[in-house]
DNA sequence: CGCATTTGACCAGCGC
DNA sequence: GCGCTGGTCAAATGCG
């Protein structure tokens, strides 16, 4: 059997002319088959051309398939040493959580905090971090999951503006509410989610007192219905995503092409598990807002990795490409 | 004209 | 019981 070093790509590429980061550049991937032998069946049939594309594509999709797989170890690693340090923390300080009661000086964040069942990291740090059900036992009246999602907009001047508190997730939401709170200037905006009759999920959007540019948004509840047609997560224009842990109040998964999405604003931003493309490598000359883009990259797939889910999503994709190598590799 | 948004009023929970 | 606060309702308003 012939082993080939090949100089694949996985195209993680989140905007048209975007180049990839560092972490996600080439490598060389060693790839198990008899690739010459299925070009040599096409050059019978006289389609050189259609052989080398396939044998390249398929070289590419071993690659993609392996470069997956080394990050989905990794994601799973970070996720272990994460949880198992929450779990030595939570041990070591229990008063830490328990102790924390409701007081009036308390602001609703904090206690959105306390009940939150989802952790979101903001910056890059752990801004929260609760997952101990245990210790997240609340009023009897609390009983909806909740998660929270932050993104950064990057249009400091629209943080006044009332339609400017639009987080798009792929749900439809009609705004219900607003209401001006006691420890936060800005205006707290109600939404229910409207995509289907009775759907209970709500959601609040408000911005961060600290960073006004800093949109939070709390869901409450579980959509009794399926996911939009296309999944997406479609932050309001001039935003981006800061940090988030989608939970299943978010619409996020791989959808059945392998894609996923997430749109913002006039742009689309996505992200593709399969679709071979052409990478040039030796002229990887980013503009400079191609710097923001590679940032937003690394902060998307960090976002991402966080979440279980996602990752169940990849392994999914990655099986389901798998299985789909073994298929081409006996034809 | 229909739908979504706005906004003031109302209600419920909590602390004092 | 009273006041404060967050959450929700529903009439008014705006927009396509």
């Amino acid at each position: 059997m012939d082993t080939k070093w090949v100089n694949t790509s996985l195209d993680l590429n989140l905007n048209p002319g975007l180049h990839l980061t560092d972490d996600f550049a080439p490598k060389r991937v060693q790839v198990h088959g008899d690739l010459e032998n299925i070009e040599g069946k096409l050059f019978v049939k006289g389609e050189a051309a259609a052989a080398g594309a396939l044998a390249e594509e398929l070289n590419r999709i071993s690659s993609e398939n392996k470069k997956l797989s080394e990050m989905l170890t990794v994601m799973c690693e970070s996720y272990n040493a994460l949880q198992s340090h929450l779990k030595k923390l939570i041990s070591n300080n229990p008063e830490m959580i328990n102790s924390r009661k409701r007081k009036s000086s308390e602001t609703h964040e904090d206690y959105n905090n306390n009940i939150n069942n989802n952790v979101i990291a903001f910056n890059g740090n752990t801004e929260c971090s609760s997952s101990d059900e245990e210790s997240c036992k609340r009023p009897k009246e609390i009983k909806a999951k909740i998660s929270r999602v932050c993104v950064r907009t990057t249009d400091s001047s629209n943080t006044k503006s009332n339609s400017a508190l639009l987080v798009k997730d792929g749900y439809q939401w009609r705004k219900y509410g607003q209401k001006v709170t006691r420890d936060n200037p800005s205006p707290r905006a109600y939404f229910k989610c409207s995509f289907a009759p009775g759907c209970p999920v709500k959601k609040k959007v408000q911005r961060s007192a600290e960073d006004p540019s800093l949109l939070v948004a709390t869901y409450e509840g579980e959509h009794n219905h399926i996911l939009p047609s296309r999944t997406e997560i479609s932050i309001s224009p001039n935003t981006a995503i800061q940090g988030a842990s989608f939970t299943s109040s978010l619409p996020i998964s791989a959808t059945s092409n392998n894609i996923i999405r997430s749109s913002s604003g006039s742009s689309t931003v996505t992200v593709d598990l399969i679709q071979p493309r052409q990478i040039d490598n030796g002229t990887d000359q980013a503009p400079p807002d191609k710097f923001m883009q590679r940032f937003l990259v690394r902060q998307m797939a960090s976002s991402l990795t966080r979440d279980p889910n996602f990752t169940a999503a990849i392994a999914s994709a990655i099986s389901e490409r798998i299985s789909d190598h073994s298929r081409m590799e006996k034809w």
